[in-house]
DNA sequence: TTGATTTCCATGAATTCCCATGGCATCCCT
DNA sequence: AGGGATGCCATGGGAATTCATGGAAATCAA
């Protein structure tokens, strides 16, 4: 049903790398993983990628799932193939949520977005990303001068109409 | 589909070319060989493959058994058959993971593709591939490129939208 | 017999499991 | 409406287990 990630919120990060997935978000990888059922505990993929990348993204198993299938349909060989390969098989983690809600980032990956004592959930659609605190506001510090760039009334739904910007 | 590998992660070769398989990628192993269970040993196949090649290709029982049955379909006799065949009968490797989660790896076959006191594994859809970890640098500088040639924010998962690249 | 495998044992570090607590929000009973 | 009782949520700590790796002894093959 709900298929959506929604909200956002920050969680603590231990020393062992263990942070407690929103409630919210964990409803929805429970009902996206077709191996769940009451009891068990929902799977889920971080995709954390190449060296450029500043956050974790968060998947679902269908929503992975749907990405793989279309990863499998390219052409063998060819450069979209192999660079979808790389990030989604190779740079990846395929992980599940414990008893109490928590998912364990391994030191290596937290390093890598430079997670410490804290990190930020906000979810995107069908997945979700988990970001420094500090990389997310000034991250967004960008996005905000976007948009004073554009006219005061201006209205994001609008880009649904239209072809992609810039 | 069953589950795939995902991950990748450096591990030591010793003398005797032991090298351990990464923890995640024995349980797909496990999960794909219809003669394993709880306290064997789980089987799985190395492709080393043509002189050309450079890494060494890993497969569960589950996908090796999924290529021999294409092979097989093909006409008797004919070059793509005795291609395939060469290659995944001939140049490859039927062998198990000890009780300590290591696979050796033949001086032959080491040699072959230049793995000397390292190897990295590298998740591949339902396979995963050996490298000596400079030869895999290496191989990936054209995708790094690549990316430093993109936005900043550039997103992979476009790539399953539109045209190939090339 | 001699080099090469395979088995078996050993260990520090990393990871998982199990139990515990305080804070909220909700439900329910009188 | 008051006031537990209940239950989920976020977080912590320590014990138990698994990992990755090394080395020695036993077995094999030529």
């Amino acid at each position: 049903m709900s298929r959506r990630f929604r909200g956002e919120s920050v969680h603590k990060v231990d020393g062992k790398g263990r942070v407690s997935i929103p409630a919210a978000f964990r409803r929805v990888l429970e009902e996206n993983d077709p191996d769940y059922s009451s009891g068990l505990n929902p799977n889920l993929i971080i995709v954390y990628g190449n060296s450029k990348r500043t956050f974790l993204e968060g998947f679902s198993v269908a929503s992975i799932n749907e990405v793989d299938e279309k990863i499998a349909a390219l052409p063998r060989g060819s450069k979209s193939r192999r660079i979808l390969e790389r990030m989604f098989s190779g740079q990846a983690l395929h992980t599940s949520i414990d008893e109490t809600g928590r998912l364990v980032l391994p030191q290596k990956i937290r390093d890598k977005v430079g997670i410490i004592n804290d990190a930020i959930f906000i979810a995107s659609g069908d997945t979700f990303q988990i970001w420094h605190p500090d990389t997310y506001t000034q991250h967004n510090l960008e996005i905000d001068s976007w948009y004073d760039q554009q006219d005061s009334d201006f209205d994001p739904l609008f880009l649904l109409e239209g072809e992609d910007l810039d």
